[in-house]
DNA sequence: GAGGATATGCGTACGGTGTAAGCCTGTCAA
DNA sequence: TTGACAGGCTTACACCGTACGCATATCCTC
């Protein structure tokens, strides 16, 4: 007869601990009541004993994932300091590919704890600490927000299956070329194209343009005290 | 009795077109077949005729979608027509706010034709014409790409309820301020911020960035021709 | 200890989903 | 006239989220 106590008590975070998991295995649409309980061992409304619904799992991953945000190192200067903590974010993305469909659903990670709070105050550090005026951190944030999640969302990260990989090919090699010349001629370096380096790229761009922008100094601060 | 001639035919076309309509109405989750059938007027299994299965339906959504950006006008120095690209970019996607979730799950617009490929081959025009070099035009596609999907998936569009923004700002304001004094500090500028604004912020970062590569000159592309 | 309240599990059931399989009929070529 | 076929319709199945009610295990109060 097995009690409560041998059993190990279900929780909230035992719940969000396990759909995670199964997201991560098996794909956001794997990601049912029913899966979940079955891999709690444990009958899919029993759950509604410690969620509200689904959306409250599926915000609770959002969470997590947002929890597991490493907050690197506070060496070198601070532009080595924005592109630490950029590559830490997409790190934490890349670990959890199917996460952006959610903050898509969300429209950026799902704020509902204090904690999911912490990775954002650090951002807005950051760009207080290059310099920025209070509105130029609040921009900042969306600018390199928007960049980061929409480049780890562009990049992929679940698996495409080898099929569908060779028909986009396919497709792309099967373009005429005289109304596609600069697809042509540039392809070759879409083919090869490397995550990090790419990643590198627009990072580099949206930092020197920043240092662009403290460059003017006062001229930056003294448009934005409007 | 109403004969094939006399409904008008089922296409594809009209599917899809029916399938869009319905995700601008009633948000993603309303787009069943089901409910495409009902609008069209027809039985769901009937949209199998034309149709592969509701992947294929959401597919032709994206190009759909893509199909509608509006190239603009070829006046102005080449940052102001990325400028103005980069817009339009976002005005296409803001028309159909759900869109960016299909885009999340396909890894960017699913090209499945194509005419989907020719915003591409604009955005990567533009960038040669800004004197990049072929691998820096692929780079900067990435770049900007990234930047303007995760934009605009960040900044919303569907309707979210009242009580549900209200519970985020309740949230926001309730958060300890010694843990979060640069959140505070700044919380007015995300409070009242502009979403045009915002998106030309970081926009310019980019495009600045962009600027000081090319300046570079002939560092740049040698570098790139390796 | 006895008794009741509460928390937490389970089972059943309803209305939704995508779609496989087969049927029925209007259109058209031979 | 006949046969093929395209393009609708109907039925059916396995899944989904979850409302509702019941059973039991735990704990608090007397």
């Amino acid at each position: 007869m097995t009690t409560t106590k041998e059993r190990e008590r279900l929780t909230r975070e035992r719940i969000i601990a396990a759909a995670l998991g199964v997201m991560d295995t098996d794909g956001l649409e794997a990601v049912s009541m029913r899966r979940i309980a079955r891999e709690v061992g444990v009958e899919a409304m029993s759950l509604y004993h410690h969620v509200r619904d689904k959306e409250d799992v599926l915000d609770g991953i959002c969470e997590a994932v947002m929890g597991e945000f490493d907050y690197p190192d506070a060496a070198g200067d601070i532009t080595e300091r924005l592109r630490a903590g950029a590559r830490s974010y997409r790190r934490m993305l890349q670990a959890h590919p199917d996460v952006m469909r959610l903050f898509a659903e969300r429209h950026g990670p799902a704020r509902s704890s204090p904690d999911s709070f912490r990775p954002m105050e650090f951002a807005l550090s950051l760009f207080r600490e290059a310099g920025l005026s209070d509105r130029d951190c609040v921009q900042a944030f969306h600018a390199f927000g928007g960049y980061m999640q929409g480049f780890v969302m562009m990049e992929g990260g679940t698996i495409e299956s080898p099929e569908h990989v060779k028909h986009k090919e396919d497709l792309a090699a099967s373009l005429p070329i005289d109304e596609f010349p600069v697809l042509a001629a540039v392809s070759h370096y879409f083919a090869e194209c490397d995550g990090d380096e790419q990643f590198e790229f627009g990072l580099g761009l949206m930092i020197r343009g920043l240092q662009a922008k403290t460059a003017e100094g006062l001229l930056g601060d003294a448009s934005a005290a409007e």
